[in-house]
DNA sequence: TGCTAGCCTTGGAACGTTCCATAATTACTA
DNA sequence: TAGTAATTATGGAACGTTCCAAGGCTAGCA
């Protein structure tokens, strides 16, 4: 770390012989410079390695060309796809991603979209924000706000989400296939779109005729939530047979204290998450889940900035995606239980072997 | 997203009555301002919701208060606690960290790194990226830069890191307590500290009298990496009783590919991980591990890092940190196997027990 | 030859802050 | 009461860019 002064635009046009209009224009790639001064300006940048100050053309440029991107949780790989996509989508039309976290935390996050705002980014993707605070409102007046995973509420906020009730019904209908009842969820506390799974779970349940039978375990989008959530569950009497967690993470969490329980999934309880992470992926895992398409999230909701940003468009959009239910290995017929009758045998039979 | 200019310090000092000089002060804390100038200024601030230019300030103050942290994998949990420790510190003295990702890519690794000394951000951490590439080096002869992750070669560049040979010869151990002999590794390819957790493979290989089995198989710090790696390795004949993975998510590739070919863990293959991350813990997969402090590792990357930001040393840290195993369910007792004679069985009991 | 058009180049204003030197005010001391 | 010190407030320069209007030059054309 030497002291030495950075290079600006001025050392630049000494050293080339021309004015700093010049420099700016060859650094920015205009097209009327000659092909000598051109020469010339490249390769003074390139000996004193000059970087354009970012600071200085945000400030006379009134814009940065950044969004930024704040991630909820860098615990959950459901964001790793999500930031990929925003960036594959940024990179193609020369914006920088930035991103920042509140590790799920609303004070934090707010500090973060705070930092993010006296930065002065152009715009900003809230990836599954614990809340659609007042800052993020008063912000969105004046710069372009996409939240993920959850509708937004406010009229100048954009939102990508999937449709979560759409996915809870889906996950019900699973286990009713398999012939539960005794289906309960654990939700995700404030997390973004915990709500709307829940709500899903209970119409779902209701749908299905099953609405005596709707139990929530309070959790989080997190393993300990998932946990804390399953073990509620287990206590009760009569057990559930199928625990549906709110998501990936808290399916984790949930199996944790299944096993911790000494219960077998699916023999004796099934388990379902939600978001396709890698996590359920996994063989040794196997879970049944909800299937996201993350990489689109993340394009759609850069795509949506852009056209903010570009102020194409002043009318709120709330894209919803279609959920698709990936059926894996935790997920199979309950126990026999003599303390309630057996649900229509016939049923449970083809599904399982449709499976 | 509406129109509205942004409110400037100037607008503030109108709104107030005074002058922008005094706003600036007030903004910042300072001590001398007469308290109902204070208050007209905050009262003006609140009412238009003024939020300082941060680009504007760094451009006069030559520096940001802003850290930025290159994560390179946002699907390895590992950097999850990383950030929270560096963060935790950054807050506790006024920095800001943004983040910024190359997706485990060199090429986009520099641009990340790019955009963050455009910003001139005050110092870099840099989790475990591909490469120390040359503009790193550079880069550190003119602000902080911290790597995480691997020693750093440059004199200017600190690193935090565990000691990778030390972690290498306690799976190796481990294993060899058991009484495998055939104990292969899965390398993690160019990522950070692959190199020297390969080594210390080798090494512990040696020391321990057992040269002649040393196989690495090709892989990388991802599951996809692992999978390929456990391929590879399972071809062999004789097969390896014990597979000794990169870290984690390499250790769950192996896992699947393991499963795929129908052999079953530990019984007939033992597995161990890197990085003791959450994944690791899951009881469903309790995995045989080697622990890093990551939130320590955060912490001290921060420590240094502020260290170079204040000047207050110049000469080049590599903090090297211990890491420990962790024994779980994934390692047990090689099976038996006619083609080689059974190993020191007495040792293998009493380690058996100890566990 | 003079005029116009087009290309290339330039100086200086502007962006929104902080810093610095100094002014204005008040308080204290001899 | 004057002089000094301490406190509070201010105007303008500076930071490193881009933008804009305008200048210089070359070439084409009548």
């Amino acid at each position: 770390m030497k002291t030495g002064r950075r290079p600006t635009i001025d050392d630049v046009a000494r050293q080339a012989g021309v004015s700093k209009s010049l420099v700016s224009l060859v650094v920015r790639g205009d097209l009327h410079v000659s092909p000598e001064r051109r020469a010339s300006v490249l390769r003074a940048v390139a000996e004193l390695r000059y970087l354009p100050n970012a600071m200085a053309q945000g400030l006379v440029q009134k814009k940065t060309r950044i969004v930024g991107v704040l991630v909820s949780d860098l615990n959950n790989p459901f964001f790793a796809d999500v930031v990929a996509g925003i960036q594959a989508r940024a990179r193609a039309i020369g914006y920088r991603v930035l991103m920042s976290t509140g590790d799920r935390q609303p004070q934090h996050e707010d500090e973060a979209i705070e930092t993010m705002l006296q930065l002065r980014v152009d715009g900003l993707i809230l990836g599954s924000p614990m809340t659609e605070s007042a800052q993020v409102v008063r912000a969105s007046k004046e710069l372009a706000v996409v939240v993920i995973g959850r509708p937004a509420r406010a009229a100048s906020v954009d939102s990508v989400a999937d449709d979560d009730a759409a996915g809870a019904l889906a996950v019900v209908a699973h286990c009713v296939s398999f012939g539960h009842r005794r289906i309960a969820h654990i939700d995700g506390g404030e997390g973004a779109g915990a709500t709307e799974r829940r709500i899903g779970y209970e119409e779902a349940m209701r749908k299905l005729r099953l609405q005596s039978e709707i139990v929530v375990g309070r959790g989080a989008y997190t393993e300990a939530g998932g946990h804390q959530g399953a073990r509620e569950l287990l206590d009760r009497r009569p057990r559930p047979t199928a625990i549906f967690a709110a998501n990936d993470l808290a399916a984790i969490g949930a199996l944790n204290a299944i096993e911790e329980a000494g219960l077998r999934v699916p023999q004796d309880i099934s388990l379902v998450g939600y978001d396709n992470t890698s996590l359920a992926a996994m063989r040794h895992l196997s879970l049944t889940t909800v299937h996201q398409p993350r990489h689109d999230i993340g394009q759609m909701a850069m795509d949506l900035l852009i056209e903010r940003i570009r102020g194409v468009r002043v009318k709120p959009r709330r894209v919803v995606l279609a959920p698709t239910l990936v059926v894996r290995s935790t997920t199979g017929p309950p126990p026999r239980d003599r303390s309630v009758a057996p649900v229509r045998p016939t049923r449970r039979t083809s599904k399982a072997k449709a499976r």
